[in-house]
DNA sequence: ATTGCTATATATTTAGTTATTAAATTGCCA
DNA sequence: TGGCAATTTAATAACTAAATATATAGCAAT
């Protein structure tokens, strides 16, 4: 492989990382998403639980969530008529606490 | 003030940072936005350098631009027929290092 | 002054997102 | 099995962003 190849590899790799990273950042776009997913870093939680910290009704929350769950940055478990959701990314988990440290400091 | 409207001012800040939060992980969620602001982390770069590295016409390029200045994330400086960019917000930088480190570890 | 390059702006079309209302599941318990 | 609670799905209307093509403006050299 020339260098010329070499460099379209990198080049190749470096517009697919980017392509993922802002793909998570389009996710992490919406203030709910936003929202749901920081609570979630400390652990899983209900809908309800989920719900009641947030500015929007149910139905959003769970429009926000089944889209989370399709893009495979959470998972869930259920428990009766509750379901309880919880992270399924560790890049997501790092963006966060590094959100919340940049946006929230002290 | 009583615990009632300290939770909420509380919950206010925490939804004010959230919306600043979502704001910027929107203006990141472009490829090419993205890629701009990771070329800009070391140093500033004309609208040339900057558009050689990207998949996208140079319209675009400088829409996307504009957008950035708008929102205040870059800032620039004329040199003769070329215009220079740089970051004008350290939040950007921090959340594009730690982009950075999470999706091109090694 | 006009040619060419660099940078930016505008217009149009197309596509995607968000929030809302209403209706439908799913599981529990009397 | 009838009813309530938690959650999801569906349908829609209002908004926002995208790409593309095209046009304008500044500067610099011949």
């Amino acid at each position: 492989m020339n260098k010329k190849a070499t460099d379209d590899k990198l080049q190749q790799d470096l517009y697919a990382q980017a392509d993922a990273a802002a793909a998570l950042m389009k996710t992490l776009s919406n203030t709910a998403r936003l929202m749901i997913l920081c609570q979630l870093v400390d652990g899983e939680h209900s809908v309800a639980e989920l719900e009641k910290n947030l500015d929007t009704k149910q139905p959003n929350v769970s429009q926000q969530l089944a889209r989370l769950r399709m893009e495979g940055y959470v998972k869930t478990r259920r428990d009766g008529r509750m379901i309880y959701y919880s992270l399924a990314d560790d890049r997501v988990i790092s963006v966060i606490q590094n959100l919340h440290q940049t946006f929230c400091p002290g």
